[in-house]
Parts: C-alpha cells; structure tokens; sequence
DNA sequence: GCTGAAAAGCATCGCCT
DNA sequence: AGGCGATGCTTTTCAGC
C-alpha cells in the first residue's frame, strides 16, 4: 500500500476542503443552526456557506435533516437487538426476509451479516409484553430458523453520525 | 393487565395530542422544514406551532436537530457490529470499558446487553484495514476476554429515529 | 469564488379571541 | 389554548470584484 492508495478519496467522494469538513461537523452537531451563524463560524459570508450547503446536499454528501425525538417520551422504553439466522440462503429468501421486517416500524435497523443467512436487527418496543411478541413474531416468521436478543442494559455511547475530522 | 394500565403514559410521558404527534413526525423527517410550513401542515398558525415546537424542545422530546451525513462520502465504507466480552463483571471494570471505547470516535454506539460484561459496540471504518486495526485494539484492551466482530454485508433498513404513531 | 446590498420570506412578540 | 398583525432577522438573489 503505497502513499497514494493511503490518502486517495474512495471513488465516489466529492473533494471536501477543509470548510466543506466544518460545516459538515457543525451541521451534524445542529441541524437547525442559521446559515447566518454557520457562515460565522466557518469564517465565511452568509451566500458561499450557502451555496456550499446546497452542492453539499445535491452531491448527496448531506442525506436529509432529521428531528432526534427521545424515544421513552414517544411510549418506547426498550431498545433492543436480534441476532436472526434463517433457514435458507438463497436470495429470493433473503429478500423475502428483509422485506417482511422493513415493513414493521419497530425494526428500525436490518443489517444481514457475515455473507448471507444471518440478520442483525434493532427494534424498538414500549414494553417487554411488547418486546416479547415483536420476537415471538420474528421467531414465527416462516424463513426464520433461531432468534437471538440482545437486551440493552445501558447505553454508554448512541452517536447518530460518522465523524467528521475537523481541522485543526 | 387492564385497559388503564395499558394507556396510561409512561411515567414521564408529557401528554402529546394529535397535533403534537404530526409536528413530531415532520420533524423526524426533515429537521429543517421551515415553521411556516410545518404550520401550514398540521393545520395551525406560526405562532402556536412554534410555541408547540419549543414546548417539546424544553419538555426534552425533542433532544436535537441533526445532518445526516453519507458515511462513504466521508470516507467510511464499513458499518460494522462487535460483540465485545469482558473479563470481569465487577462495575469498575465495566466502566472503565464504557469510557475507553466511548472516546473512540469510531465507536459510534455502545450498549451493554444481558446484564453485564457483555457489550454490543457499533462502530464506522475506512476500510478492512482500518476495521482490522479497530478490532485489534478492542481485543488488547486490558477488559477484553473475547471479541466477535459481525460484519455487514447488505442494509435493508437504517431509520434513525422511533416509529411516530400518525393519526389517520 | 468571495463580498455587499436589496428584496422577499420567516421567526417571534404582544395582544386579542 | 389558537389567530392576527407588526417588527427585526434570515435567506436568497444579483451585481461587482
């Protein structure tokens, strides 16, 4: 692995200048902060901090802006993970799989692991009664041949993002 | 289990109405929508919307307004999950284990699961040697018995936040 | 690509219902 | 509690550097 593989951008990264990085950081940390303050920080006028948001967000860079709700005041007290293995391997299974649990809105997350056969899922529940059933439902599914949760105790880090090296 | 008991918010639930449901979920789904707009949505002036927003601001059901960003532009190709055991449940130790890795910023999440000594960890890389170099310093550290890394293969759903019951 | 000014739109307040 | 009207900022565009 030469110098240049180190630092070449992966194929599909849009140069991201120092600035680009800044507002990226500052935009993760307050999605509803003022271009006016933005442009403040970043050390730039009001109209480039925002033509740089806007290349920033049809370049895909920023995904979307969302509202981080606090999930025991919505009625969720339980978050919780699903080692699930299925029964087959084959594609049409696993699709059929991943479809079925996306369209429940308590799995918030569905990863399939280690190359095929193996899912692992984050749900949500408001209760163990409603934990028990969303995994008696899992259990039930037909491609689905062993469930495993992992019950969250405590959380000592849940951070949404990637992190954003800042400069400096 | 009677009706009460199973409506009943809890605890610490601030009574959210319809409207306050809808504001919610619009602004899970784009943080930056304008108050205006989001008035003209639910159905209110701006000025009791933007009261309802701040309400749920202060009452904390509202923790934050966030970009989100594209890992891989950023230059993080892999998610990965690694269930990380301990070699003691003593509190001491589980702590100091929270507070290593929690100032990892590659470790993105860490809850502890089944009661103790038990940590399921997720966490961003730039790539294998990047995720090999990060499950190698999850092994060496002084707590760790054992890790198992779970790699992800294919996503089929990745949603932030928690399900928002919509009225209608 | 940045700055500065100007127009349009928005947030936010006080008061009324 | 929600709505109306007024004020000050913010956003956004456009000329000019």
């Amino acid at each position: 692995m030469n110098r240049d593989s180190m630092r070449a951008p992966p194929r599909d990264e849009p140069e991201l200048d120092d600035v680009d990085l800044q507002i990226l950081a500052e935009l993760q940390r307050d999605g509803r902060i003022t271009n006016v303050e933005l442009a403040r920080r970043v050390g730039l006028s009001a109209p480039p901090c925002l033509r740089r948001v806007r290349r920033l967000e049809e370049e895909g860079v920023i995904r979307g802006y969302h509202a981080e709700l606090d999930a025991a005041a919505l009625g969720y007290e339980i978050t919780f993970f699903a080692l699930v293995g299925l029964e087959s391997q084959k594609e049409s299974v696993l699709t059929a799989f991943e479809a079925l649990v996306a369209a429940w809105p308590e799995v918030r997350e569905c990863h399939m692991i280690r190359g095929g056969g193996d899912f692992l899922l984050r749900l949500v529940a408001r209760d163990t009664a409603h934990e028990n059933a969303l995994t008696a439902r899992l259990t039930g599914a037909a491609q689905v041949a062993r469930v495993q949760t992992l019950q969250t105790i405590r959380t000592a880090k849940d951070e949404a993002g990637v992190p954003v090296p800042v400069p400096g």
